[in-house]
DNA sequence: GTTGTTGCAAATCGTTTGCAATGAT
DNA sequence: ATCATTGCAAACGATTTGCAACAAC
């Protein structure tokens, strides 16, 4: 991909994406766009969410055990907490840090994900 | 499953789980076990997996971006890097702990999976 | 006009399932 | 003898790809 183009397909997906407050499924994402662009195939968002994670736009977040989801490269670094109830993937803000005095020697950290799993407030309730 | 039988299938696989230093994939599993056992097919595998994991004899590893990896059960809690390089998922033992505290009021923290990328001892050198 | 992008269908990958035969109890 | 487990192939869901038509530059 050697030059980038803006169409209106990424546009609407971009925003939508920026829009949710959790991190979409591909699937929930292509039913989305299809409410403005129906003709708008699955193919699509999986290239259209491939060039934005590339290029910073969007993020993939892969919850163990589910499909990846996807949200917005606008927001800060965080993390998530899946209710193991209702399947419901929440953002939660902070970080644990320090995670690099895990590590042996020469090896370098770059990145981490960090996924919870329990009840949310909801299902904890019943 | 009513009640679990003890075929050497599942003992096999088992066994190969236990020597292996690193999670491996189904696939590696299965192409492991055929060295032994040729017409054991990749469905018994997941079904075998499946079996060892509700019994706790075996963990599943799920580490973004790629299929899920099975560990053996009997390890102590610990967490996983993944070099972005050569793609091998290293098992790191220690655990940032108190993240609980992370969590908004009335959510409940049963379990979580800290996945590290990076580049690994071997892969830094270059 | 060049070349990245789209829509569509077919292909691929990982995983699951149906079912008759087999083997553990 | 019962009933869980196996092997095999077909089915499945998620993601990727080939390709001709199309649109952004």
């Amino acid at each position: 991909m050697v030059q980038r183009r803006n169409t209106p397909q990424r546009r609407v997906i971009e925003s939508i994406l920026e829009q949710s407050s959790s991190p979409m499924l591909p699937k929930e994402l292509h039913e989305k766009v299809q409410e403005t662009m129906p003709k708008l195939g699955i193919a699509t968002i999986f290239r259209a969410l491939k060039d934005l994670v590339d290029q910073g736009s969007a993020r993939a977040v892969n919850v163990p055990g589910v499909a990846s989801r996807y949200e917005t490269g606008k927001r800060v670094h965080h993390h998530h907490f899946k209710c193991t109830a209702c399947q419901q993937v929440y953002c939660i803000e902070g970080c644990p840090g320090n995670l690099d005095s895990l590590l042996g020697p020469g090896f370098e950290l770059l990145d981490h994900d960090i996924a919870l799993f329990g009840s949310c407030a909801t299902c904890s309730q019943k």
